[in-house]
RNA sequence: GGGCGAAUACUCAAGCGGUCAACGAGGACAGAUUGUAAAUCUGUUGGCUACGCCUUCGAAGGUUCGAAUCCUUCUUCGCCCA
């Protein structure tokens, strides 16, 4: 059943800006298609763009049509939107893989069947066949450079004394409106979704609208969300977090929302996850009179998890998480060792690497990939953060063969929360 | 095309011939406290076969007993003039 978006998007605290009050009327007729952008500067997406792609599923149980734009033409030019300084120029080949390896999360969220079917486009399909006098003649008459240069995007990089602006980048803000335009004209789009850094690119695009064909556009942007400590969601400590399993486990993708703090699990609910408004509220409440179980937290892991690895996935990630930090290690049987074990990093090594009193602790960290360096392993032990199978090691410790869980196994815990483990086998 | 200036570790930013693995700040990580939370306090933050050794200060050469610091060339960026 549909639902409102302006409104919904309202209450999730992602709305930014509307570009006109007729939006809502626009929206009363079902089946508007609006598009939304992506750039494939890198093989695989983020946490940071599960966001729009969401937005746009939101769009889509609105009762609307969502299409994807993948920048396989912007891409080669770089958005200086956001940015301090001049992109890298990638080639080609690089983008058209991108594309391909960025694909499968869409299919995941969105649905491709039905009346309201989803659509993916490369913006290279249109882009690349245009030439540049005809660009110049046909589209560029219609922006004005004082206008452009007074951009935000722009003019941050004009005063800047450090960081200038090439003419390349500069006319990104010509191809993005042309997309919109194209879009326009060839499919009826007349919605632009983006983050509220892409305001000004949108105006544009809706502005050569007018200008061009004298049609109606709108753009709705979402508030660029932060983590409440103000930094980005999804950058830090062991690197990104990927949406592909390949690059970040869906073990570790659930952690990485299990680990959130309090406040941003409660609004990671909203933003992120597809709980209807009474859900959340339940969460929040559930939360609120418990914290230690961390009820928002499991939520918004599972939610997502499933979302972008299935709901098998996200079982195991569970069991996993429970026994990790659920219990004691050492009571865990065979089988489920066995499980838990193929979902941590790790190295699998021989007995014979026991022999000679044992395997040292220290290399044992170097090589499971939970110190950067024998160096940051003899911190880790030194401060007494290292526990194997359940035991506090020191500095010199050995593992050797009867401390092994089943006789194979050693679980290795730095801090509170990293686990790996080490498999010895015959 | 000409002139001037900049490039330092994750980031910002000192250092301008030896006492520099490189001040400081932020970040990050770890310990205590906790709830795989926040706040707070403490510690660590190039590597190693570790009271010593090795590799780092845009790149490559050079001067010197000795360079992040001086010289040459190159690369990138900025500013000014044409």
């Amino acid at each position: 059943m549909p639902s409102d978006f302006i409104a919904d998007l309202t209450w999730r605290g992602l709305l930014h800006q509307t570009t006109s009050e007729m939006l809502v009327g626009h929206l009363m007729t079902p089946g508007r298609l609006a598009y939304c952008g992506f750039d494939p500067t890198s093989d695989s997406l983020t946490v940071g763009n599960l966001l729009p792609i969401t937005i746009l599923a939101r769009w889509q149980q609105a009762g609307h049509r969502p299409l994807v734009v993948m920048g396989g033409a912007t891409g080669l030019i770089g958005d200086p939107s956001g940015k301090s300084s001049e992109r890298n120029m990638i080639d080609a080949e690089k983008v058209r893989s991108n594309i391909a390896r960025q694909r499968p999360i869409f299919t995941r969220v969105l649905d491709f069947s039905g009346k309201h079917a989803a659509s993916i486009v490369d913006n290279a399909d249109w882009l690349m066949r245009l030439g540049f006098v005809e660009v110049l003649r046909d589209v560029g008459k219609h922006f004005s450079v004082n206008q452009m240069v007074a951009r935000d995007s722009v003019a941050s990089r004009l005063a800047s004394r450090e960081q200038g602006i090439s003419y390349t980048e500069f006319s990104y803000m010509i191809l993005q409106a042309y997309d919109f335009l194209h879009l326009h004209r060839t499919a009826g789009c007349t919605v632009q979704l983006g983050g509220a850094d892409q305001w000004g690119n949108i105006c544009s695009g809706i502005d050569l609208i007018r200008r061009i064909v004298a049609g109606d556009a709108y753009g709705i942007t979402n508030q660029l969300v932060t983590k409440s400590d103000g930094t980005k969601i999804g950058k830090s400590e062991t690197g990104a977090i990927y949406l592909n399993a390949d690059r970040t486990s869906p073990y570790r993708f659930h952690q990485f929302w299990m680990n959130a703090s309090d406040e941003d699990a409660l609004k990671f609910l909203r933003w992120f996850t597809f709980l209807t408004r009474g859900k959340i509220d339940e969460i929040v409440e559930v939360h609120s009179r418990n914290p230690a179980a961390r009820t928002a937290q499991k939520a918004v892991a599972n939610e997502l998890t499933t979302l972008v690895h299935g709901e098998a996935e996200t079982e195991r990630a569970c069991q996993c998480a429970d026994a990790l930090f659920g219990g004691d290690i050492r009571a865990l049987d065979h089988r489920s060792a066995i499980e838990i074990a193929s979902d941590l990093p790790g190295p699998r090594l021989t007995h014979a690497a026991l022999s000679e009193g044992g395997k040292l602790v220290v290399d044992l960290l170097v090589e499971s990939g939970l110190a950067a360096s024998k160096r940051e392993a003899r911190d880790f032990l030194e401060a007494g953060a290292v526990q194997v199978n359940g035991e506090r090691v020191a500095l010199e410790s050995r593992i050797a063969a009867p401390s092994l869980l089943h006789g194979t196994f050693a679980f290795i815990r730095r801090g509170k929360r990293n686990w790996a483990v080490a498999e010895f086998t015959a």
